[in-house]
DNA sequence: AGGCCGACATGAGAAAGAAT
DNA sequence: ATTCTTTCTCATGTCGGCCT
């Protein structure tokens, strides 16, 4: 995805129009407000249980089912009453948001729209109300497609540890331009466009360069040129073994999981 | 332009109750 | 006993508005 789709702020209700060679995208917010860059979250829960069933050689299908405490809890949030609630507005929110397309290519014109979900569905038990027992959601032909073609982008687990929505907006971009390569350079006022921050200019300004000197982005180093308003990524390597050792410090799931899970058996081996 | 404040929202973690 | 679910509390995010 070329422009942002999911907002940065709860509740936006602002429609966005993205235009480039003639090629425009237009995000509608549904009646709750639009998807926002949390509710992707779902998303790439989905998209990572059907590779990992993929994975395990298990017919797989546009429809994903998991129960809420496991999303909530592989995603890292909280799992509270209110955790429950916000899921479901989620869910609203990824069926609301409606995105259209269109495309001119030799003076035919296309357009299309689409929703982020198809639908979804939650099971509650009804004698305890409230309690879900399992969610599904039917993921949109087109993205389950390019989940079965393996045309997804993989995100490094720190990602769901970034909490500010620009940041891992940032990140995405860095992950989706950079990529592999040693670096890329952007000037601020594109970046700021392709993030899809509502905010000013200046602001935006503000913000890049706190996340610059927080050295908070996994994988990669960020530099800012603030003469001629440009922004420049160092790949990390996130393959590397400086982003591995980074990882152990830090204390992010994979590393820290490991070696809790040591001390734990270690301990249990002692009683 | 740069920076701070606050409205409105999200997020983490502890502690305890409920279900299996 | 273990796993799931809830409640509570405190910390932090975006961004419009306001001040300097």
């Amino acid at each position: 995805m070329e422009h942002p789709i999911f907002a940065l702020r709860a509740g936006d209700m602002q429609v966005r129009r993205y235009e480039r060679n003639g090629h425009t995208l237009t995000v509608l917010p549904g009646a709750t407000g639009c998807a926002t860059i949390h509710d992707k979250d779902l998303w790439i829960y989905c998209i990572s249980q059907l590779i990992e069933a993929a994975n395990r050689g298990r017919e797989i299908g546009p429809t994903v089912r998991f129960t809420a405490f496991d999303f909530l809890a592989t995603t890292h949030r909280g799992t509270s009453g209110r955790a429950y609630e916000r899921m479901s507005e989620m869910l609203r929110r990824l069926k609301g948001t409606v995105v259209e397309t269109s495309i001119e290519t030799a003076g035919l014109r296309e357009r299309r729209g689409f929703g982020l979900i198809e639908g979804w569905r939650v099971i509650e038990k009804s004698q305890d109300a409230g309690r879900m027992v399992a969610v599904e959601v039917d993921l949109p032909k087109w993205l389950f497609r390019s989940v079965q073609a393996k045309r997804v982008l993989t995100l490094s687990s720190a990602y769901f540890r970034l909490r500010k929505p620009l940041d891992r907006r940032i990140y995405e971009l860095a992950r989706k331009h950079c990529g592999e390569q040693p670096r890329w350079r952007i000037s601020l006022a594109v970046l700021h466009q392709k993030s899809g921050s509502m905010g000013e200019l200046r602001r935006f300004r503000f913000d890049v360069k706190a996340l610059a000197e927080s050295g908070n982005l996994p994988d990669y180093l960020m530099a800012i040129d603030l003469q001629r308003d440009m922004v420049t990524f160092y790949a990390n390597g996130p393959k590397g073994k400086l982003a591995e050792v980074k990882d152990m410090l830090a204390g992010r799931p994979n590393a820290s999981l490991k070696a809790h899970q040591k001390a734990h058996s270690a301990r249990s081996r002692r009683r």
